[in-house]
DNA sequence: CTAATATTCAATCGATTTGTAGAATAGTAA
DNA sequence: TTACTATTCTACAAATCGATTGAATATTAG
């Protein structure tokens, strides 16, 4: 075997490594939830629908492919993706599986049948109606997401506390719900539950990852408030 | 399982299966070749080091996971990559790769150890001096590799017939080789050959798919001569 | 110091992936 | 029609992957 072959051989493994550690349905779902900011090992299993150990063992493929960084904070160990080209990689292999897997539209429009009218608005349209403030947009993602980064002047309202939090909505505007991204469920749900209490609510296709990466305006909430007030607007 | 939960795991399923096919070295190394233009099964094995069944399965696949279309043309199969998306996504990967695996730029330094001056120049300093006239551009993949397209201007000697047809190369301005991409090793021994000749060479970094990923002109020649007569360029 | 909690490790088992060898299939030339 | 060529398929063995279970480790509260 000459030098360079074996020069090819091992840098397309130093690739491959990459491609290994995306390979599992579940480590792309942790890394998709990373997306939105840094969480610990007990909340990915419960997000993901993983044991603890499991998670444990993907988050540690991940971590040796360098995609994520691990940060001991007393019992809890703090998962965040390494880079923000990691998010951009996910994203773009999502795009990749878009265009070239009809099953994925397929399994979409299973999901959605039966819920009526859940066509998503696109975020340029959605920038347009915020620049005319004439709609309230609506963060449904835990409060820990809507912290690490949000659609700026978002109004945060977690999904499982929606119900019970229904009269802080505000009923002059449309609401735009939007969650992780395309195939969060959550904004799905969410709309569902506005427009059983009376309100006008239609869904964003884009979740905040795909919004900030497209350069539109965000913002960082500091405190543990969940609040409107503008800490810090990003580009 | 709830609906949603299964139609995360759905999804995410569909995504990984992307992941899957890019998980081993010897499918990212097809990729690579395809992102130069279609090849037979015969050819993408002799150049990936493979078995022609081995390449069949690799082939099979990227096929299933639609990153791949086949087209039969007699007795030989010509596989292609099924949309530029493919490419850009393993350039992507790629990218990742080298931006957090430290061992990408290890093994790239150990395989140049003893081999001086092989400082690559970049895709815009090239593009520079090709817009002032100042280089001969070398293209040294195979032939069926610069028919696909090459970087306009560019001459076409295959590494392989290299050193039978140095006189071919003009001696007036420096020379400047390029191949695949970052980690092929064409232009490297282009390079060498070139100087032992006594001529001034240097190597591109970027291979041809970074150069038109980048906008920078190329062109593709339909005839099955080799020249630098212009057929058609694209943008 | 002990108990509780969060996380990681190791062993096990079943599932999946991969390379090889030989057979099978498809197309073409003689 | 037969022989040759290119490619795919199948069976098999070996390697790798992934979920689970229970143990081990690290940290903190009481």
């Amino acid at each position: 075997m000459s030098v360079e072959r074996r020069y090819k051989d091992a840098t397309y493994g130093q690739f491959a490594r990459i491609g290994k550690a995306v390979a599992h349905p579940k480590r792309l779902e942790i890394l998709d939830l990373l997306c939105q900011g840094p969480r610990s090992v007990e909340v990915l299993a419960g997000e993901a629908g993983l044991g603890i150990a499991s998670t444990s063992q993907h988050l540690k493929v991940l971590k040796e492919a360098r995609l994520l960084e691990a940060e001991k904070n007393g019992l809890f160990v703090t998962y965040r993706l390494a880079d923000e080209a990691v998010c951009a990689f996910f994203r773009n292999m999502r795009s990749l599986a878009e265009a070239r897997l009809a099953e994925v539209e397929q399994i979409t429009r299973r999901f959605l049948d039966g819920r009526e009218g859940m066509e998503p608005v696109g975020a340029r349209e959605l920038l347009q109606r915020v620049r005319e403030d004439r709609v309230t947009v609506l963060d449904v993602r835990p409060a820990e997401e809507y912290r690490s980064g949000h659609i700026v002047g978002a109004l945060s309202i977690p999904l499982r506390e929606l119900k019970a939090r229904i009269k802080e909505v505000p009923r002059g505007h449309q609401i735009v719900a939007y969650c992780r991204g395309p195939y969060c469920v959550l904004a799905v749900q969410a709309v569902e539950t506005l427009r059983k209490a009376g309100l006008k609510a239609v869904r964003l296709r884009e979740g905040y990852p795909d919004w900030r990466a497209a350069g539109m305006p965000v913002e960082v909430t500091e405190s543990s408030e969940i609040s409107r007030g503008k800490r810090r607007v990003q580009r």
